[in-house]
RNA sequence: CGCGGGGUGGAGCAGUCCGGUUAGCUCGGUUGGCUCAUAACCAACAGGUCGCAGGUUCAAAUCCUGCCCCCGCAACCA
């Protein structure tokens, strides 16, 4: 039986800055849909990468004295640590930089001017310097012709750019949204992108003259115009499968869900679709879009203050901690809060007192009673219904859901069957022993299952509990999976602090 | 009339599409139980004008109308 190709994509973030809580988001989504595949059966590719050109790029190098080139070089890498730092099992690491990639987009643009879906246009408006973009009438009149961040005046510059035909695929994206035949997750971005074509697609503006963007792939046969983002950066999903002269990407494209944040999902929609439609290949099948992650109620934002670092979460509670408070606690398809606070009662009470505690009970009862043995029961069958479709419909907040409340159940069944007690009758009961022996691998066999569940969302738990319950002989020294943790929140039994 | 999301016990949410048992869940609070366990676990109780005002109906958190409030997007800071 040989397996079915399955592939992921995440969004490829500007290198010019810390890589954040997004990003993080993105790999982290892809990553647990990746694990739960193979745990199918499937051979997934997964793919990763970074955007690394444009101006600010150039900017930020000249800052540094740097080339552009080496600037990037040294930046890409803050991106590899976090996907390591997350656990993203990924498979492709791509850079817009690389060689193959910027022939593989020039390819792409050649084959799209042929296909007479490029066209030159020469644009005016108001330019502000400080953006490097231009302003709409509107908005240049409420400011009275000076930019509010710049201080300086919008100039009228005209400026020829090519443009891509998008609008020609309107009816044919649309089509495609419509009858699902490109997914658009959730439902209602969805119905906000169709209302956002509700006139069209519309033409979008792919090139810049050379002397105002000079770091980026050049237009094939046009030395005066450089390839402006669009085209560089939505072809990686492509050309890191080795589009188009590695023939593998083709038992690979399309993509199975593609992963992005909601405010890309307009150029993943329209713009994206328009340039496959143009290369006469297949739309993706799944646009997955998640929403952002708020602190405190407040968007996150460098000049607020209130950002929050991923790799510090992971650095004091651990990968695991940092997958599941993200997976379950930030609605998979929504915006979401975190704090501190929050974070830190989820770990110490979830994590802790539900999960982590329930395995080392169990663990503690077969090593007393049992010496560890654990003996045959009938396997433990859980109906994973619920888990399965929240999985299939990509609601993996509420796939955990599910796997806290056998968790729950598991820690109730245990409260009513008192187990301790039946260890205690086998004095005077015979059938006490046969009866304590079941009980506790029937619990055994539920955490298994539970880890079985967790093994997308949780992979290093998911093998502690495997190690500790599967062979049948349950070790006598065993860690706890989440000792409590007291950073941002007051530890209920450190001593009152009777100063002030 | 730009588009969308939301307003449900102290906090966070489900339920609303397809009206109908005592409006459900988690956290927090109180009380109790248990002692296998990471002072963990389990149970019970308290606590709600389901944003406001009308309407439809035997019956409305759920359908209709109007209004108020919060938050996003609209603007290449994921």
């Amino acid at each position: 039986m040989t397996k079915t190709n399955a592939y992921i994509t995440t969004a490829i973030p500007y290198v010019n800055g810390k890589p954040h809580i997004g990003n993080a988001l993105d790999y982290l989504l892809a990553d647990i849909w990746t694990r739960y595949q193979k745990q199918n059966g499937r051979q997934v590719r997964f793919q990763v990468g970074t955007d690394e050109h444009g101006n600010k790029i150039a900017a930020k190098a000249r800052a540094n004295n740097l080339d552009p080139q080496s600037y990037v070089d040294g930046m890409y890498g803050n991106f590899k640590i976090l996907m390591g730092a997350v656990g993203a099992e990924y498979t492709d690491f791509v850079r817009t930089t690389d060689q193959h990639h910027v022939a593989a987009v020039q390819y792409i643009w050649r084959r799209l001017s042929q296909a007479g879906l490029i066209y030159k246009h020469t644009y005016e408006g108001w330019y502000c310097m400080g953006h490097e973009a231009f302003f709409t009438d509107k908005e240049v009149h409420d400011t009275s012709g000076i930019c509010p961040d710049h201080q300086t005046p919008y100039e009228r510059v005209s400026e020829e750019n090519y443009y891509l035909r998008a609008s020609a695929f309107t009816e044919r994206i649309r089509q495609a949204i419509e009858s699902g035949k490109m997914k658009i997750v959730p439902e209602f971005r969805k119905n906000e992108f169709l209302e956002l074509i509700k006139n069209g697609v519309q033409d979008v503006s792919i090139s810049r003259p050379r002397k105002n963007l000079s770091w980026g792939v050049s237009v094939p046969d046009d030395d005066t115009q450089v390839m402006y983002v669009w085209i560089d950066a939505l072809a990686n999903y492509i050309t890191v499968l080795g589009y188009p002269d590695n023939p593998e990407w083709q038992t690979y494209w399309p993509a199975d869900v593609q992963v992005i944040g909601k405010d890309i999902l307009r150029f993943h929609a329209g713009i994206w679709p328009a340039m496959l439609l143009g290369l006469d290949l297949p739309l993706p099948k799944v646009l997955l879009v998640h929403g952002f992650v708020h602190v405190g109620g407040a968007k996150m934002s460098k000049t607020v203050g209130n950002v929050v670092d991923p790799m510090e979460i992971i650095q004091n509670y651990g990968a695991d901690a940092f997958r599941y408070f993200f997976a379950r606690h930030i609605p998979t398809q929504e915006d979401g809060d975190f704090t501190w606070e929050k974070f830190e009662n989820a770990y110490n009470g979830e994590l802790g007192n539900d999960l982590g505690n329930l395995v080392q009970r169990v663990a503690a009862m077969i090593t007393r009673y049992q010496a560890g043995v654990i003996g045959n029961a009938p396997q433990a069958e859980h109906d994973m219904t619920g888990y399965r479709d929240a999985m299939q419909h990509l609601q993996f907040s509420q796939a955990l859901d599910d796997v806290w409340s056998s968790v729950r159940s598991l820690n109730q069944y245990l409260e009513r069957v008192k187990p301790w007690q039946i260890a205690k009758q086998r004095a005077n009961d015979h059938d006490a022993e046969g009866h304590l022996n079941e009980v506790l691998a029937y619990a055994a066999s539920t955490l298994l299952q539970i880890a079985d569940e967790l093994v997308p969302f949780m992979p290093t738990t998911a093998e502690a509990i495997h190690s500790i319950f599967a062979t049948g002989i349950v070790p006598a020294q065993i860690t706890p999976l989440f000792p409590k943790i007291y950073l941002h929140t007051s530890n209920p039994q450190a001593p009152q602090d009777t100063r002030k």
